[in-house]
DNA sequence: TTGAAAGCGCTAACAT
DNA sequence: ATGTTAGCGCTTTCAA
């Protein structure tokens, strides 16, 4: 049978609250006995029960904040869908979510967001934000307050105590380049580049993935222009759309973030009479009907909903398991996605 | 605040033992009270409470039975590490695993498999097993007896009750198409179709979905050949290297199955003067060095430790939820992976 | 600093 | 057919 709190009270001669306190690190209870109570689950092999934990804390059920920018942004939508089913799935086992939601990422609003969670009572954070300063400070306040804070879909490096759920940037631009060279084998590549937000790391990683992997195949291209698209559809279109006036010899489109993308779809229609391969990134509405029409050639995608499933129920881990216990970083997966996926 | 066992009762004018007994459908009530209370319970919005079922049921936690045709067959690795990992998470919800693995497909030795899970005293199936009228049969009395069954990674039609878990295995030929004719574009296809197992459905809709597809899109292409390995690497070796031999066009590889990759690519690596395109089925370890090696081109892979983790979720569902409540499928994403994602 | 006990939501055994 | 109650594993008051 699994060892028990009664089990460890009997064996160490002390009662099922002391247990209790001990492993939960109250510091109610002496260093001695704490130790040895600490030792003898260890040694027992004992695993805290998710369900009498979840039961006894009913009453007074903790609560995750998320902070998300998805206000006008599609892309956030599937992410949303996973938070709503961990929340459901979760709710039982005594986990609340509270979600706010900013539009862009302006760091003023982001930090009022925060500290608008904090406020509701929130024992733990997953934030979709920028890597801010300012941000990360307040990150690493709630971090040095013992609060659980994980970073969604953008990684901010010099930030403590946290875990990273999301994907590999680097990758997704490197399987880009790969997919490329298969599709074109041998032809020399004249490149558009398409970058998003500048606040973004994850869209610059992946230029630099798609960058590198090109030259590590020896594909023979040449970035003829690159432009920005603040991800907003027209600036992205009109962009776009100048970039081919000034460059005809474009055969090759590389658009390195998701928003955006109707932008690019208009200025691919436009310019139709010239065929050119067309790589996008993430997967919304609009993307999938533009690979449906042949108009995109094939998307790199996230997992978003799965990062929005997992962000709660790695911060219900963290929340659950004795405190200081790793919780790792969940990648996802860069998947390929053509036109049979979307049919 | 949410609707508990104590509220209905209150609300209904009866115990909560009563309660219980009529959602949970103990034949010791009456029909009219049961009526009305399940009525209140939907009206109320009552949804059980997981930890509390959990902590309940902990004293004779119910068993989860299921059948592998693991043994000796890498291809299986992953979904065992979703089954572990499923597992653990769901022990202190009251659940216990027990899985069962044959070595290959035989039927005699599935039912008894079957039996000997039934005979453990397993209140619920999941079993990766073939299409045979006895297996059938066997699913149907367990199904009609209360059970539920659950058919992971090969689907069975005509079999009562149950949900899937698995891949879309035409989708899976489809998409293999759909990148075969951006890779290749315009270039006459002569191919090789390399089968797996005659009783295996997936690996035959796989070849469907293939053809459809590449008709659809109007590619040029012929099959030149196709050849049974019977997922063993030594008769998969020798098939393909005779239709090497005997049709030195061939240009194109498609293998139908994951087993027996081995010698898929030493026959490759025999003929490999000869440049051809090659697409495999499924992640093991030697499809992921073969691609490594540019030896594949890609594979189509299916979510293999999700299908592990999800079939005990769902019966965990099963169990947990009201009886005859639906459970739907769960039908895994296909996945192109080229060589960046084994980097 | 520790022990004792109540209570979280649910099921099942026992009592009526 | 229905009510009552013990108990699953845990946290947290309240006493000591």
């Amino acid at each position: 049978m699994t060892v028990t709190l009664k089990d460890l009270a009997k064996a160490c001669g002390v009662s099922v609250g002391t247990v209790s306190r001990a492993l939960n690190d109250k510091n109610e209870v002496s260093a001695e006995t704490s130790e040895k109570i600490k030792q003898l689950a260890q040694s027992l092999g004992y695993v805290p029960n998710r369900a009498g934990r979840a039961l006894s804390a009913q009453k007074n059920l903790s609560c995750i904040g998320i902070l998300l920018p998805s206000i006008n942004s599609p892309f956030f939508d599937d992410m949303k869908r996973g938070i709503d089913e961990a929340h459901r799935e979760f709710k039982d086992l005594g986990l609340d979510v509270a979600l706010v939601e900013e539009e862009g990422w302006d760091v003023d609003a982001h930090l009022v967001a925060i500290d608008k969670l904090v406020q509701r009572g929130c024992k733990a954070f997953a934030l979709c934000t920028v890597a801010d300063e300012r941000i990360k400070q307040k990150i690493n306040e709630l971090s040095a307050e013992g609060y659980p804070v994980l970073l969604l879909n953008n990684n901010i490096p010099g930030t403590q105590g946290v875990c990273f759920v999301g994907p590999d940037y680097f990758k997704s631009g490197q399987i880009a380049a790969g997919m490329l060279d298969k599709c074109t084998q041998g032809k020399r590549l004249e490149l558009l580049i398409v970058m998003g937000l500048k606040v973004h790391n994850g869209h610059k990683q992946r230029v630099e993935g798609f960058l590198a992997e090109l030259t590590r195949r020896k594909v023979d291209f040449q970035v003829v222009a690159s432009v920005e698209g603040h991800d907003n559809d027209i600036i992205t279109q009109q962009a776009t759309m100048q970039a081919f006036y000034e460059h005809p010899e474009i055969n090759t489109v590389y658009m390195a973030t998701g928003s955006g993308v109707s932008g690019l779809g208009a200025a691919i229609i436009a310019n139709r009479e010239q065929k050119r391969f067309v790589i996008a990134c993430d997967e919304i509405y609009t993307t999938r009907e533009l690979v449906k029409g042949d108009i995109i050639d094939f998307v790199i995608c996230q997992e978003t909903k799965m990062q929005g499933y997992q962000c709660i129920k790695k911060l219900h881990e963290c929340l659950v398991k004795p405190r200081g216990s790793v919780v790792g970083d969940y990648i996802c997966d860069n998947l390929i996605k053509i036109r049979p996926h979307f049919e």
